[in-house]
DNA sequence: GTCCGAGCTACGAATAATTCCTAATTAGGA
DNA sequence: TCCTAATTAGGAATTATTCGTAGCTCGGAC
């Protein structure tokens, strides 16, 4: 499940790119964690990445693997699976619905849409494991993050603090 | 965002005949946790619901509330938000791609698709925010999954211990 | 090429999220 | 009603993630 070394250096040299673009620093701890993320196709866990840099760079620190990958989320860089906070969510809707997920705040709201009810799987899926259900997952900037942010400069891509992240959607009943 | 009474309602009642059906004991905790995620809309985590249910029974422990809300994942009435691993994972693949998201051990595999792609967002979701992406998560039970559990009688509904749930998937490089 | 400061890093401690352990309680069948 | 396997409360234990701090480094100015 590796990704192709051609590829990999594609990717790395995006990064090198947005990354003095963006005025951030190059450093080597950087530069493998990305590497590990980027020639790996099994989405990893901090963890995951932790343990395969610490293999080059055996002093780095899981907190910086954690702050770099933040770093590479809001250079858009990487995205994560699903919502970035910290907790499951639990969804009771048994109606075949699909998700609008808010990058910046994590709030996740539905919608329906007969069209996408009705999309048609590859059958390449079929070789993966058996099909139990299908969504589509649309992600933006919610309009209550768009409205918050509308004074701050620099809009356009999401950038914000890791404790901004966490801050809104919550609740139930 | 509360949900309708009479859905709710409907949602209880197939709840009870799923619970007998799988001869899970029907105790007011689990009809109360099962009432706070279906009369929210806002995908609770398990923390809201444990905040919601105890206003109405003050003693349950945060610890019941997990086990019932992963027992009513189990029994296909609630789903979780992306995958139900409790660690966030990150995806370094820049290309449009889509997610086939194993039900059972947490895995995600990345498929490609061009119909997909092209995906129309109904108008409607421009209300909710702006849009950057879109993509399709299919959810099921992955080949080696279902190899694995080959064996095991009663298959086909996802069923499984707290335990099997995290035990496969990691990896990076 | 060296120097300097803002930006980074490592580390261990602090928080949050989730699960485990065990004794006491209860649903629901006989 | 009685019995027992299933379930619960609660607190301790784990795991996931972030914070605070003091030292180190990248990369622009000289």
């Amino acid at each position: 499940m590796t990704v192709d070394r051609h590829e990999v250096e594609r990717r790395i040299e995006r990064f090198k790119s947005v990354a003095r673009g963006a005025g951030v620093k190059l450093t080597h701890q950087r530069l493998e964690i990305f590497r590990a993320v980027a020639s790996s196709a099994e989405h990893p866990s901090a963890e995951a990445v932790y343990k395969a840099v610490r293999r080059s760079m055996p002093t780095v620190s899981l907190d910086t693997v954690y702050r770099t990958l933040w770093l590479l989320t809001d250079l858009g860089l990487l995205t994560t699976l699903g919502p970035r906070q910290g907790s499951v969510r639990f969804d009771a809707n048994p109606e075949h619905h699909h998700h609008y997920l808010c990058v910046r705040c994590g709030q996740v709201l539905d919608f329906e849409s007969s069209d996408l009810d009705a999309l048609s799987i590859p059958d390449s899926v079929n070789r993966l494991g058996r099909v139990l259900s299908a969504h589509v997952e649309v992600r933006g900037v919610c309009a209550r993050c768009a409205r918050e942010s509308a004074g701050t400069p620099s809009d356009g891509s999401p950038r914000f603090s890791s404790h901004e992240r966490r801050m809104h959607a919550e609740g139930a009943s």
